[in-house]
Formats: structure tokens, C-alpha cells, sequence
DNA sequence: TCGATTTTGTGCGATATATGAACAAATGTC
DNA sequence: GACATTTGTTCATATATCGCACAAAATCGA
């Protein structure tokens, strides 16, 4: 790609959009100025374009991004046919399961949830399609992760900041990397409270007819109701289910 | 705001992210142009710069759109409280009725949700957060256009494409005005099978402290399992107190 | 297979944007 | 209340982008 076929003003405004987030709502220019490393006045211009196109609004001190914004993740959500196919199969999964069920796909260091059906909230966080986890302390994570060439899933975890969240979460590369090959010969991966204290999951990888692995599928469970050693026993077949009846469906 | 605050190359390319959608998964240059009617020459450099970002995948003829994507949306989901913290009522609410609960924002004239609770898929349409509905012919619209002042209604309305979804939709904007009337004096919306043939949905406003009406929350049923007519007797008490108990906590 | 049609890539002049410094206004501090 | 600091805004100019026109390539139909 010619250097000029790169429109820096477009990727600037995404940089400030995504400078917006859980920890700040809200931001003033100065402030999504030193969150993106860009200049205060190429901040405030991206901010105004937002703001003049309806995607954010602004009360001449702070800005607020508006539910306009979301019309560029549905764009994407609406044109991948994964999620819309899969969700009836959630929905079925995890009323089956009594558990919440959910897909994933891998962007990076995180997974992406594309699609998921909750029973009721086990986590302290809240989880919707867009929400992100770090891959390599969720069972999807290792799942997709496991998938991958081996080179390319220790590139992965090299970049990825491998912190303990719990007392349990495995944080040594090649533990994780002897993980991974066990959950590639298993077909499946179990978390056991790895990412929040008192949740468990079971992953599998959902593939198309060619074998490819295009996203992952997971049942959680909070610990206190499911042992982890119990998780493949009681919910492996139904994910094995749900997973041969996709298949066929997708790509 | 001045010609020079305004970044055109972001807007360009904003709009072309929107040009995906359900009927347009993949996109190529010539296609992407068409639809966005921007110039060939500037849709390309901003595909091209979407793809250089990771946000788009180019195979030398098609674009699509990655999951990365979907953090600009999620930019907005974990930003706003107002999602995370009514999702677990939303559960709650699912629950306690059988049948799927929703909250929702106005943005122009269309409903976007921005939580989801489903029970089981009874819409040939899979809404999920981001997901977008005609504001007139859904419940939850109903009931945001009823908390804006009329003249702003009657605004909505006459640039709303007034399109008779089923033979039950009502599209004479009068008769629109004096439902929204009704709605506003009885503090809920019905809507019987206007949206598609077979379901049904019940929503109340979401308001804050002040009184100021925030959201629209609702529960939506299949026609062949609740009567319209019965709507309100089985879920409005349902509603009411989630309202309640969520008005506190709103902004 | 060939020509017609559509789509894509590129060079260039006109136009729009980014930059960084300077200033003004607001905010925080003592 | 005065000083220091941060923040928002403006401006001139260097730089990058836009959109047109044309060329090249791909696609389609007969």
C-alpha cells in the first residue's frame, strides 16, 4: 500500500473514538488528546466531526459519545452472517445447560464476543457481543488460541500482558503453551476460575465444513454450582452437539 | 463550529464503515462508492486504511469488516452506565415474565437497543445490542416519542418512511400523534403485531430522578402465547416496579 | 475468443487538513 | 487574590487528501 492510500484523518478519529471507554465516558479534549498521543488541535477537530455527525455530543467542556456509535459495530455484526446463526443455538444451549452461553472469535490478544445467551449474571462483569477478554485466561481464548499455529499462539502470548486476576490464573508462557497442546488434543478447554474467582467455563472450538476454526462456543458456570471437573462431564456432550449440528452451517 | 473543525476524511470514512450492513457483508470498491456515493478514489484510500488498521480484511476484490470493529461500538457500551447497569434487571425481568426484555434509546427515528435479555428467539429478526427498529411501529419507540415534545415527535414522524410492516402497522402520522398522546397519559405502550406478524411488546419509559425519561424498557411476547390484550394485566406490574427500582440508579 | 462493459489503480492540480506555536480563558494552588 | 498550570482556540504555513481523468485490468456476454 502507497503511503498515499492511507487516510490519517479517518484513523485519527478512530484512535479518539476508542480513547472512550469503561474508565472514561466522558473526555474533554485535553484529555482524549493525551489518551491517544495526538495533538490537542487534531483531537478537537475528530471530536467535532463526532459531534457535528451525531456520534458524540458535547456540552462545550466534555464529550459524550451517543448510541449513534453503534451503528459501526452493527455494521458489523449485521454483515457477518456468525452471529445471527449461531445465537438460536445459544439460546438453545444454555436454557439446556441452565447456564449462560456465548461465542467468540479472536481479534488480537482478546477474544470478541460475538453472540451470547445469558441465564443470569454469574460475573461481576457484563458481558454483550463487542465485550473483550483477555485470551489466555478464558476457555475461548484457549480454545482459539489452541487453533493456531503454535508460532503464531506464542507471538500472541508475548504480546499479551499476563497477569494473575486470580491466585489460580496461569501466567507462565510455556505452562500456557503445554495447556494449549492439551486443549488442541482434547478438544476443548476448562477454565477454572482463572479470570474471576467463583467462574468456571468449558470452550470448544466451532468449525466449518472444512475443518477451519471460525469462532468458539463456551458454557459458564459459577463454581459454587459446578465443579470444574464436573464441567466436561455434564456439559461437554452438549457443546459437542451444538457444534456438529453448526458445522455444516457455517462459512 | 467552523468549515476547518470539520474533518472530512473522517467523516468519509465513517460513512463508509455504515455502508456494511446485513445485505451488504462484503463490499468492494466500485460497490462501496455506490452506496456511500463518495468519490472510488476516497472510498478506496478509506477501505484501504480500515484494512492497514486491522478493521477490515481485503482479499484483493472484497472488503469485510473484522471484529475489531466492534470495539468503536464497544467504546460506547462500557463508556455509558446506563447498559451494564440495567442488563442484570433486564435478566431479572426475562426471567420472572418467561419472555424476552429489551432497553432501548432513541437515535433519529429509529429505537437502538443497548441491552438485551432474550428468552428464546420468537422474531425472525435477531436484535441484540446496537440493533436497530423503526421508532413508530415499536413499543419502546412509542414510548420515547411520547416523552419528546410533540413538535419534535411530529418532526421524527414526517422524516420517518411511514411503511406498513403488516397489515396491523399504523402509519397515518395524525393517528400516530394521538397514540403517543394515549401512551404518554397511560404511561405504557402496547403494540400489537405492528412491527411483524405474531409478536407482541409491552414498554414502559425509563426515568431518572428528575422524571427526565432516559430509556424504554420492554418485554416482548409471541401473539400466539399473550394476547395483546393481555399485555398489560400480566407484565405491565412487572415493568412498573423495575422502572421503579432502576429510576434511582439512572444518571 | 473477442469486444464491450465494468471495475480498479494512479498521476496531478486544486483544495483541505495537520502542525505547533502563540494567545486567551479557565482552573487550581498557595 | 495573585501566580502557576492546564485547557481551549486561533492562525499561518507546510503537508496531505480529494476528485477528476485516464490507463490498465478484470469481468461478462455472445
Amino acid at each position: 500500500m502507497r503511503e498515499t492510500d492511507f487516510v490519517s484523518g479517518f484513523a485519527r478519529g478512530l484512535k479518539v473514538i476508542e480513547a472512550f471507554g469503561e474508565a472514561q465516558p466522558r473526555l474533554t479534549i485535553a484529555e482524549a488528546a493525551k489518551i491517544t498521543d495526538l495533538d490537542r488541535a487534531t483531537v478537537r477537530r475528530s471530536l467535532l466531526t463526532l459531534s457535528e455527525l451525531g456520534y458524540a455530543d458535547y456540552d462545550g467542556k466534555f464529550f459524550t459519545l451517543t448510541p449513534k456509535i453503534l451503528r459501526l459495530g452493527h455494521a458489523y455484526l449485521s454483515a457477518t452472517p456468525l452471529p445471527a446463526l449461531v445465537q438460536p443455538y445459544l439460546d438453545q444451549l444454555s436454557e439446556k445447560a441452565g447456564q449462560s452461553a456465548s461465542a467468540s472469535v479472536l481479534d488480537g490478544t482478546e477474544v470478541v464476543y460475538v453472540a451470547r445467551a445469558s441465564q443470569r449474571r454469574v460475573m461481576s462483569i457484563n458481558l454483550m457481543p463487542g465485550s473483550r477478554l483477555p485470551a489466555y485466561c478464558a476457555s475461548m481464548g484457549r480454545v482459539l488460541l489452541a487453533a493456531l499455529p503454535e508460532a503464531e499462539a506464542h507471538e500472541i502470548l508475548r504480546r499479551t500482558e499476563l497477569k494473575a486476576n486470580t491466585p489460580r490464573t496461569k501466567t507462565d508462557p510455556e505452562e500456557l503453551i503445554e495447556e494449549l497442546r492439551r486443549v488442541r488434543e482434547q478438544g476443548y478447554a476448562v477454565i477454572d476460575q482463572e479470570l474471576e474467582l467463583g467462574l468456571c467455563s468449558i470452550a470448544v472450538p466451532l468449525m466449518n465444513a472444512r475443518g477451519q476454526v471460525v469462532a468458539a462456543l463456551n458454557i459458564g458456570a459459577p463454581a459454587a454450582h459446578v465443579a470444574a471437573s464436573e464441567l466436561a462431564e455434564r456439559y461437554l456432550p452438549m457443546l459437542k452437539e451444538t457444534q456438529g449440528a453448526l458445522r455444516p452451517l457455517v462459512q
